[in-house]
DNA sequence: CAAAAAAATGGTAGCGCTACCAACATTTCT
DNA sequence: AGAAATGTTGGTAGCGCTACCATTTTTTTG
């Protein structure tokens, strides 16, 4: 087994770390850095985290010590030692879904070469098991926390404000942040496409949704609102499930749809796959985008812009949002708190050949 | 600011946790929750890892504990003490690729209610960037590593091989495994791909490929051996580019692809993003498919089977692949050793209407 | 130039847990 | 019955680092 291989591989011969207990790990540690360079343990844990505060003869003794022995610091020992870990919580819904996956990078991106790490954790959609992650999260006291969404468990909200640590939430806004957010509205978006489509003369205008997790709810709402003020309104034209999104779920709701509410001369949905299922059905029921059916999706995929004909959307700045969160979380922890601490990051309808009739 | 908040947060009126030094971080520690069950700290230690090695009685006044102090194990200091953290490190080269979100969906699912966590880093493709997170990783002497591909740096295999843990490569399969391995040949899928598509009648059938990482690279190796057994071959069918793939560059690439290799009448591509592009392009410029041009994708990503024409595609088990390679590591940990330590998963070719011609 | 302030460095005592050994209680064996 | 094996529990000494203070050196100030 490779268990056996490790005190072999990690034995350099010659080097001033020698016959050990058997508890250590072998590795050089803090000590072994600090006797080579001739210091102090505690200047070689000041020459890591603040090099400012030492002397540069030390510094670059220490710097030596330390590729000269192959030292890496051991994280675990400084989280127990600081009761503070280098780590960010971030609590997703999906990872499956293409919009969380480039809010992600979004994050990764902003951290940049800053010594945090992020401890990811996926919620599939669960309050329960968002609250019951977060709950495993806290017990490493991360410097930061990321969670989806606005609609916290009350009990989930009370551990965040006590969390003793900056919070953010994103992907939406909304009156009582936590403590920080980034995001968008839905609400709005979801009028505007429906607003849009209404504008260039469509009046059956159906809504596909599919998920209906709380961004849903509210795209579908800004839908319904956009009715209110200009268009008349039927409720056979809302088609929705539970069930998780896809490409094909895109193409059923759009048969159901289709065969509930006739004269139907528009869809607007949830999000981009679903979009897409609707363009193939009609592809293959031959039914002409956007002669017959005008489409708009959610999100604003790379494909959108693609496909054929190209397809409306509304684009969400998703991969800014993990940029963001990450630049609020940096700069609390840098202790200037951003005075603004809801961030609207808007987004932007982006009218394609599938609602453009001429 | 929090931070304030946090103390007055957590100290519950009433509490066995008094008044604390300064460091403590006002939490229940096990020797809380020992005390208040009458039993030693190290019995509880053991209640926690080990539950069959304490006696009911002592167990369930340890539990009462527990949920009274509302206990929450830190895992730093765990880690500490044991030289050892439950942490599974996972190395993907991207994130907004569907692909390696569903081995890490698998992965998440595979470790089910056990205790790992997973620490995952993102390499970018780079594989100077997979050896500084490795060592990052490694300085947390994680319970088990998993890496994407087999073409680690020199170096980097070295690291892993003295890494004292269960090392899985993932996504591949080849002759030197660095501990254990859980994939399929991409070789294989390019070849059979290409094959299926002479056989129903291509001749001039051109490689799209994008990104060109090594898995890439074996997939256009495949392309290449099915001409040798069949075709005649022609160096302008292949069109490749550094450049991610998304499906715009698949739209692309076709362009250039059509205009340099006069007679093209099929596309094996790279990967599925491709392939979608290569219909809209056809779409678009109204050639049609499969009659003028057959087209193959690779993965089978869920709307291959719902596109129209519904696009021909290799399915790989991606989802398995994160699922197997944990269920290699929890064996491994637990003392039993899958002795098949290269796991093929092999892959399926889903023959669809891009390439039926009747 | 002495006194005060600031900067640089080090010693020590933990952080919360587990490895290791020891002690005792209980069962099984000869 | 006593000896040996097994099971259960606890004490203690770290794991590798940082907070807190003490000490020394350097700089600034009146």
């Amino acid at each position: 087994m490779l268990g056996a291989m490790q005190l072999a591989g990690n034995a350099r011969p010659g080097d001033a770390v020698g016959n050990r207990s058997r508890r250590s790990s072998g590795r050089p540690t803090l000590a072994d850095v600090a006797s080579r360079a001739g210091v102090g343990t505690i200047t070689v844990s000041r020459a890591l985290r603040d090099p400012e505060r030492v002397s540069s003869e030390l510094r670059e003794r220490i710097d030596a010590a330390i590729t000269a022995l192959g030292y890496v610091l051991n994280p675990n020992a400084r989280a127990l030692a600081s009761a503070r870990a280098d780590v960010i919580g971030v609590l997703i819904p999906s990872l499956t879904n293409n919009v969380f996956a480039e809010v992600l990078r979004g994050i990764h991106d902003g951290l940049g070469d800053s010594a945090l790490q992020i401890q990811f954790g996926n919620t599939h959609y669960s309050a329960d098991e968002e609250e019951r992650l977060l709950r495993v999260f806290l017990g490493q006291r991360p410097s930061a926390l990321i969670v989806s969404g606005i609609d916290q468990l009350p009990a989930t909200r009370r551990l965040l404000e006590t969390a003793g640590c900056p919070v953010v939430q994103i992907m939406e806004t909304g009156p009582n942040p936590i403590d920080m957010m980034v995001g968008f509205s839905h609400f709005d978006g979801g009028q505007q496409a429906t607003e849009h489509m209404l504008q260039i003369g469509c009046r059956r205008i159906g809504f596909l949704g599919a998920r209906m997790d709380p961004r849903s709810q509210r795209r579908l709402a800004g839908y319904r609102a956009a009715f209110r003020a200009t268009g008349v309104f039927d409720e056979l034209l809302v088609t929705t499930t539970p069930s998780p999104s896809s490409v094909s779920m895109g193409a059923y709701l759009f048969r159901q749809a289709i065969s509930k509410a006739p004269g139907l001369d528009g869809v607007v949905c949830n999000n981009d796959d679903l979009a897409l299922g609707v363009l193939f059905e009609c592809n293959r029921q031959g039914i002409s985008v956007p002669d017959r059916i005008c489409i708009a999706g959610y999100n604003d995929l790379e494909m959108m812009a693609v496909a054929y004909p190209s397809l409306t959307s509304i684009r969400t700045p998703r991969y800014e949002v993990g940029r963001q969160a990450i630049a609020m979380i940096r700069a609390a922890l840098a202790g200037d708190r951003p005075e603004q601490v809801i961030v609207d990051l808007g987004f932007e309808l982006k009218v394609r050949e599938s609602t453009t009739r001429q």
